[in-house]
DNA sequence: TAAAATTGTAAAGCCAACTTGACATACAAA
DNA sequence: TTTGTATGTCAAGTTGGCTTTACAATTTTA
């Protein structure tokens, strides 16, 4: 799975700091996040989908088996 | 967080247990999941949504404090 | 009504999402 | 050079998504 998640941040000016307040998390699971660590949650997913104007599907790329087949 | 997961599944004409095969996940997840008793990862969601023709935001309505505020 | 198909419950276990905290690196400005 | 801001690593702990197995309840169909 791909994420723009870094992309919009920028774009939208903001520091990985301001984004994890304004998502009420921590800044490392922002840092995570970019560096694709780990998968968000749904919520999550969802919160930074709304705070970059996007859908879902849009902010993440899903490849492979992510898919049905 | 509410799901339309059993309806659009209805809809589709399929089992519990279809669906658990088609996504390679046990029927208890597909149980659990209509039931509202968990929430799904984001793959999970990724893959009903895809199997219902629709994006993940139209298959889970989200509410309160999973928005951000 | 009896059999079969579908849906449900319960419980124990694994692993990944997320947290917290402490510290390191890089860069810009004073 | 020193200070501040932004980004990064590491590690240990908690929680919850998902699994498996076994069995119970409900609905459908013959």
């Amino acid at each position: 799975m791909k994420t723009l998640i870094r992309e919009k941040r920028i774009e939208m000016d903001m520091t990985q700091e301001e984004l994890s307040k304004k998502l009420k998390v921590s800044r490392q699971t922002i840092i995570s996040l970019e560096k694709g660590k780990y998968k968000p949650s749904l919520i999550l997913a969802h919160k930074l989908a709304q705070t970059f104007n996007c859908a879902i599907e849009e902010l993440f790329i899903f490849e492979g088996d992510e898919n049905i087949e």
